[in-house]
DNA sequence: GTCTTTAATCCGCATAGCGGATTGACATGC
DNA sequence: GCATGTCAATCCGCTATGCGGATTAAAGAC
């Protein structure tokens, strides 16, 4: 079709039908795999039935479903593992989670989404169904917004060339949170996401930068409106999330 | 070489690639690659070129090497939490750490290996490198045995001819420590394994068995000998073990 | 029973992917 | 400076490979 002959096209169908299995569809037949990734039948069937073969789909609990099996935890620990940022981020990250009753994520970039490769929850009753490896979309979050504001010049303009390609006529709009959110974040050193992302769900976002400026992920906090309130954010846990971000900072990859 | 027309040999080629990363050697060169794969070069070039392009791989550090990125943790990392277990399963594992100064971890089986899904430790000094998403050996690991001793007659006969066939020769040895271990387990309700996974490590393990004996997974603790003596691994922390086992078997799914 | 829905197969065709060979880039050494 | 080596990136002719439309099988629904 198009130039680029070093494209396995296989492979990154197979891949598509891998990250067609959330948590909220965890069990898929090969029907309605198809219609999501929008390829025939009979071919994703032959994918689940490499995926299958090869231990990383398992047959699902209905009859002619098939789930994701342990083995792409596997696959997935590498890369965080790698990091070892998220190890050793963990107890500050409870710690003031506990603290103030909130949630605090830390999350690095993909394509647009940010993905949470840490996190931690203090017990409460409302909780955001987020995990390590769930994502959110960059545009919109609070982790996306510091993200996009630790960004340097040149890394900002690539990544905004992509999201606007992305959102396509959502850009507009989105560029607004965005742009707010650098300003903001020039002025404070952090952002604020305020019943943006969840009209219930206030957050609070930092980059973490490291030296070169080269790697960025971002930490959060937030929670229910009630808990997650304007003024614990802006006040306390802001400096809290500032101190560990930069403490975090020193053990990014030196560039 | 022919049989099997439906399986799709590119796909599951680029999934051998993801999993060359590990912990161990987080960045690698296509020709490092071939070499762990075994598959020619410019192959090997093309798949990552790929696994890039859509974004699981990443340019690592030292140029023209690439890493596993944030993305791969997306790929079906949440439907495996989905089965919602292993985050009820962490209160009460943490409990059992912390009292003992153990660590404790929940693993499904993924082939010839067992799998962490959760995981809990105490803050002692000397720690077993695991995590969720680490890989244990099924056959020399007590958290393999515990599997292997739960399952029922049939599922037992064929994973046995698994490993025999995945071990070849070093299977006559391990089988002595599964049958040792499924003659412990028949007569106390657990299995032990001292000093045999590690010359400095003890640990117990309890299988995890559905009301329908269909789905088993598995429930370890362990921690340095000094720590982890015979002593607190057959009374109390067996005793708390089996409690936690007895409870998650009734949220794992009914058949 | 018929009518749907969906997984599992089949199979001829076109090309996507393969892999040996080459080139280019970047070291290291004498 | 040239030689040598390593390894990523590219090239390209060939055909095994994967594609997908069509069909069958199986499992409900009514």
């Amino acid at each position: 079709m198009k130039e680029d002959r070093d494209f396995v096209t296989a492979l990154a169908r197979g891949i598509q039908v891998l990250r067609c299995f959330t948590a909220e569809r965890p069990e898929l037949g090969t029907t309605q795999i198809a219609a999501l990734v929008g390829l025939p039948q009979s071919t994703v069937w032959r994918l689940c039935h490499t995926l299958t073969k090869i231990g990383l789909l398992v047959p699902g609990r209905e009859p002619d479903k098939v789930r994701a099996g342990p083995g792409v935890l596997t696959l997935g620990y590498a890369s965080v593992a790698s990091a070892g940022l998220a190890e050793h981020a963990y107890r500050p990250m409870k710690d003031i989670a506990d603290q103030f009753g909130v949630a605090v994520s830390l999350a690095a970039p993909t394509g647009t989404d940010m993905v949470v490769v840490q996190r931690a929850e203090a017990p409460t009753i409302l909780r955001l169904a987020l995990h390590v490896g769930s994502s959110l979309a960059m545009a919109s979050s609070a982790l996306g917004w510091a993200y996009l504001a630790g960004l340097e010049a040149t890394g900002r303009s690539r990544t905004d060339a992509m999201l606007r390609k992305a959102l396509g006529t959502a850009w507009p709009e989105a560029e607004k949170g965005i742009a707010g959110a650098r300003k903001h974040y020039a002025e404070h050193g952090y952002v604020l996401n305020l019943r943006h992302y969840h009209p219930d769900v206030n957050a609070i976002g930092v980059p973490v930068v490291s030296s070169s400026r080269r790697v960025v992920m971002a930490l959060n906090s937030g929670g229910a409106v009630s808990v997650a309130t304007v003024e614990k954010l802006r006040g306390p846990i802001a400096d809290a999330l500032k101190d560990l971000a930069s403490r975090l900072s020193g053990m990014l990859p030196q560039d």
